[in-house]
DNA sequence: ATCGTTAATGAAATCGCTTTCATGAAAATA
DNA sequence: TATTTTCATGAAAGCGATTTCATTAACGAT
């Protein structure tokens, strides 16, 4: 026995009165009597009517649904922003359809194209790396898309960032006047945009300054993991480098755990700097020297400025750059 | 100048069949000549025709959208149980519609009811406590829901969990075996049944079996957070407790950083042990020894039985009960 | 009392698809 | 060859809302 479903016609023929007039009640129409709105308030609270959105989004083609596509959810700095937006979109009374891409290309296409085929009135995208086939997608999509903690180099799309050349810079330069001459940098591939195009070259642009040659042997790329850090330590270690700057703290919590465990101390003889601060920095010991970046904040405006985009408003400015900050914990020396 | 969108008629006008045959070739109905399929298929490459997934809803009844409610995104043991979900969606053609209820009643309640006029066509729902105002909601709804790593001491709703309350007794015997007599329990609300019905049953049956009274000044409430661990500790340092088992890896990590940073060594001084295996327990150092749960699966099974549901097929057993395991870190000594 | 406005309502078209049913053609059976 | 089945297709009726347009009622203003 199938539940019986109310519709707008029912409301309708109950309360006397026509199905358009139903829904200016529905949606807050002014143009209606007060006497009529409390009948067919009366209607819609005795019959238990639940209008169906996706008739509605159907007649008037907005869905009030997003699409957020993200690398992985289990990524707490992915998660972070998510949740940002999360909270925006049911504050604007969307809803989030969210995608894991584990950052790969053709499944970025791929789910990019679902999302379209669900109407989703915008689109906010995360990921490490924007490459041509994904500018094109995004610009045959009618939905707007906005990206959230996503570097585009080409600055086509709107997106919402801080600026990781500058933060990278900031601290290699700490680095470097603290004594460091041999820096390493663990990033993860670069291939992607953010590595290559950003973090390695305030990395550069701070050891150009310091008049110390670039040595690419101190740049590996390794994975965003755990793991991927635990494998690269002995790397790092034999690299003769004395402090290393980390993309991704999970990877630099590996390298911190690595390295204790053989006998290299964090911070004497190596000093690590992270990307992220996300809670790994508090929970590691040492606890992790980070940049810090306002995560939720990075979500939460990348869905303030796709609402206004929805909504045919200009932006303010395409390229939103938050503020960064670096916080100095145990896995770097003071300075004094 | 929008975009002009395609439609199914659009397509069988230039094709020169009806609007039935082209939406047989989309949905692969085998009722369709090879010869018109062929033809049919061009002209949909050819005008790169996409059908309105919104419009096919409206049709057919089915969104192939479910509705994933979730405590927190950025809360690691969650988010994977929802990467589980996503993968077996995605395979199945299902898309995510992701909202965080901050584990609070009425929101979950109104999300639901959100979720519910998007029509999607089941729901997953994590938290940590059902009631009956929740139970009522999932009854009206006229789509099957299934609980991931949430328990309903009704077992109303199907669901997949592991056994926590055997887990907990384990690891609480295992830890009277080896001379605890004072073992406290730091969970999150008494008010969950997760805690109240489970984890704290474990508990008083491990104590029970081996015949040590049950003392609740040993027993916490506090949240799940690293902070509420860190705040905890002093706490349990004053109340004698030489082990501790905590229902969540965070708090567990503020409590270990907190114990060793106030000279408390774990474990010589205080043994510990967690819940959930995430990424957590291996950070920290000492590494936490937890129960191990597959949280991956807990998500892929629910979801398996969601699309079960959705497809109106009986279910093997409406309650799953995946193993659980106990993985032995050096937050706690060695057995011998 | 009359006319121009504005307010309140309903009729009906529309959104883009699925699906039932009818129909004619082709294939299989007698 | 006649008859029954099966196949392939199209016409048209929904699905449950929104929205435009027309219409009538009420309201001021003159």
């Amino acid at each position: 026995m199938e539940k019986q479903t109310v519709t707008i016609y029912d409301v309708a023929r109950e309360a006397a009165v026509s199905m358009a007039t139903v829904s200016r009640v529905v949606n807050g129409n002014p143009n209606v009597k007060p006497a009529t709105r409390k009948k067919v308030l009366a209607v819609i609270e005795r019959l238990d009517y639940r209008p169906n959105a996706v008739a509605r989004g159907l007649a008037s083609k907005r869905s009030t649904t997003v699409g957020v596509i993200i690398p992985d959810v289990t990524n707490i700095y992915f998660a972070s922003l998510a949740r940002g937006i999360d909270d925006i979109a049911m504050m604007y009374k969307y809803n989030i359809i969210l995608t894991n891409s584990d950052d790969a290309g053709e499944q970025e296409v791929n789910v990019l194209n679902t999302l379209m085929a669900k109407q989703v009135d915008g689109i906010i995208f995360m990921g490490n790396h924007i490459d041509d086939k994904l500018r094109a997608e995004f610009k045959r999509a009618k939905a707007p898309v906005v990206l959230a903690g996503t570097v585009d180099p080409l600055n086509e799309t709107p997106s919402v960032n801080i600026d990781y050349a500058a933060a990278v810079e900031e601290t290699v330069t700490n680095l470097i006047k603290r004594g460091h001459k041999q820096i390493a940098l663990a990033l993860g591939s670069l291939t992607q945009s953010i590595n290559a195009e950003y973090r390695l070259t305030g990395y550069k642009r701070a050891l150009s300054k310091a008049k110390i040659a670039y040595d690419d042997s101190l740049v590996y790329e390794a994975g965003y993991s755990y793991d991927a850090g635990v494998k690269l330590q002995p790397v790092i270690a034999d690299s003769g480098a004395t402090a290393v700057f980390v993309g991704d703290d999970e990877m630099a919590a590996g390298i911190i755990n690595a390295s204790m465990e053989s006998g290299i101390d964090v911070p004497n003889d190596l000093e690590v700097i992270t990307s992220n601060d996300t809670i790994i920095t508090q929970i590691t010991r040492p606890a992790i020297t980070s940049i810090t970046q306002p995560l939720y904040d990075i979500g939460a405006v990348a869905m303030r400025m796709l609402t206004k985009l929805m909504n045919d408003k200009e932006l303010d400015e395409k390229t939103v750059t938050l503020p960064y900050g670096i916080v100095r914990r145990a896995s770097t020396k003071s300075v004094d």
